[in-house]
DNA sequence: GTGAAAGCGCTAACAT
DNA sequence: ATGTTAGCGCTTTCAC
């Protein structure tokens, strides 16, 4: 049998609550005891029960990562930095996919959290943003921390984001400075904040140079690689093209990469394209894509830490996270060769 | 306060027994006692406690994820459909990545299997090839499923995975029957069993077609981007190349598709290249990829459903489990242009 | 077919 | 600074 913590406490001849102590790192004692527990626990190979520890207490150190199925890039990312924060605590990571059809809470999420024995939660878009939720976590009392939510929530809640507007501004700004006037883009899911708000720090560089957007340059997508091809299709469709074309994210940069290819549109040097979060793929693909590296990992693991550390517990407000982000300049973008 | 066995207990007017019994499905309640009992549960909405569960019995109705990063998309796949098979029977998915480097296994994978209070473990390559891993294993006794084993491990213990030789020659003939004669193979990782297998079943298609495969032709690669890229750099060097590329995955196909790139080389025309997992991003990039559809989401639902099953606790041999795998040709491959 | 009692391994509250 | 006593919510004997 695997030890118990009563073995522990025989072996170093002090009682059970001593050993709790020194495995909690509680005050109260003596370096000299917290010793002589700490060496009969390592001889005996003890390990807390988890079970045991969550039952009585009410911490169960296990965080959960909920996630309605964008990339699977982001989310590994996400979970990578998640995971890397809760193994040097002593936590663990549950991974839960899912699905919320048109915006509804279902009961099955409810029924999850319930049962689920997590001391927190990480949402990721669009999940950060369904404020059903907020009531329902309050409801089942499960600490979350949303991210890369929008500005209402942010208000409401702790969470960890990036400045998604001052980003698509640097990367439109980019674009306008190597000469490009005329500039498509292609909106996100109309579910994620993030959306709204990188549309909006393209219009805005776009109407600081001074630069008209008609109707036609602006395609709505939903960030996935097949919405990013319809996209390309319409913005590549005649004569009348744009000479750079702006994704929302790197798989619907993707798409204009594959639809230019089918086309034999040259990029960079008759089309530029440009992404937006620098997953994996963008170094990928031919040629590798221009983009704003985003910091999902960071995301990630402060989400954790923030859970773990009880930040979310406080009454206080605590001001929404944000990361810094950095715009990565690859070969998919140059100087148009014509003006359109 | 959430409602606890007793609580139902009470309202149902039977003792926690017998709720215990009706929640576990257990025999010896009559009908009309475990409807009571149920609407009992509904009522209150009983969600019983994981944590008191896993500590009264040994059922802890949770599940691990064991990686050492291979592709994203992998292990994406992989869990998604191990999540899919736990959700269906109240299990959770802990998601675990470990660097084991060089092949060592350390204290620090023991500990961590020592404290994590799960039913059974999931196991990806290459974890699923360590031999040093099954002691661990037996040792702190918790079943485990290696994904895409050795056959050294497949006669060990029970497994899923598929008939990676078979595979590879039938992607082999294909290129072969579309009138590839030279073509050039990069070798996956070799601490992964798969490659081995993979690379057996390209040279024996080659042999069987009575085509001779020059040494310059096999290049070892680590399943990595960058590896296959070193690679096809190599391949496609002089005027004195391969008509074909088969890589051994995806990661490693794209990155040939990105060195033609540069160098001109159209695809397929020039050169055709096929991959082998069907990654998402064999669709995502362009051309899009001709490779091997591996059921990587089926292995995860069952290798998870064989661990809830408690399959492997059983002491007769259980064959090891080998899923479907289909060739998908898509545009990055057609015939010759040339002879070589 | 059903129930009563005894823990599982740990921590909380209260001694000492 | 350390120990004692109760549980946490459930399943497991073993009665009935």
């Amino acid at each position: 049998m695997t030890a118990t913590i009563t073995d522990v406490a025989r072996l170093a001849g002090v009682s059970m609550k001593t050993v709790s102590r020194v495995l909690n790192n509680e005050p109260n004692v003596t370096a000299k005891t917290r010793e002589r527990v700490q060496a009969a626990a390592a001889e005996l190979r003890y390990r807390p029960n988890l079970s045991a520890r969550g039952l009585a207490s009410s911490r169960k150190f296990l965080l959960a990562l909920l996630y309605d199925n964008p990339s699977a890039e982001y989310i590994a990312a996400i979970q990578a930095g998640a995971t890397e924060a809760c193994r040097k605590r002593g936590f663990h990571l549950v991974v839960e996919p899912i699905r919320v059809p048109n915006g509804e809470i279902t009961t099955e999420l409810e029924v999850l959290l319930q049962r689920l024995p997590v001391d927190g939660v990480i949402l990721t878009p669009p999940l950060s943003d369904m404020n059903a939720l907020k009531d329902v976590f309050d409801d089942v009392k499960i600490p979350y921390v949303p991210i890369a939510p929008s500005e209402e929530t942010k208000a409401k809640v702790p969470s960890v984001g990036m400045d998604d507007i001052t980003a698509a501004e640097e990367m439109t700004q980019y674009l306008i400075s190597i000469g490009h006037k005329d500039i498509g883009f292609i909106v996100g899911a109309p579910d994620h904040s993030a959306s709204h708000l990188r549309k909006t720090g393209f219009l805005s560089a776009m109407k600081a140079a001074g630069l008209d957007v008609p109707q036609n340059r602006i395609l709505q997508g939903d960030f996935s690689f097949e919405s990013g091809k319809a996209c390309a299709q319409k913005l590549l469709a005649g004569a009348d093209r744009p000479t750079a074309i702006f994704a929302s994210n790197d798989d619907m940069a993707a798409a204009v990469l594959s639809v230019a290819g089918k086309k034999n549109i040259s990029v960079p040097n008759d089309l530029s394209v440009a992404g937006f979060d620098d997953t994996a793929l963008a170094g990928v693909i031919w040629p590798p894509l221009t983009t704003i590296r985003q910091p999902i990992h960071d995301m990630g693991s402060r989400a954790a830490r923030m859970l773990i550390n009880g930040v979310t517990k406080t009454t206080e407000d605590i001001p929404p996270l944000m990361l810094e982000h950095n715009i990565i300049v690859r070969a998919s973008t140059a100087p148009p060769a014509r003006q359109s």
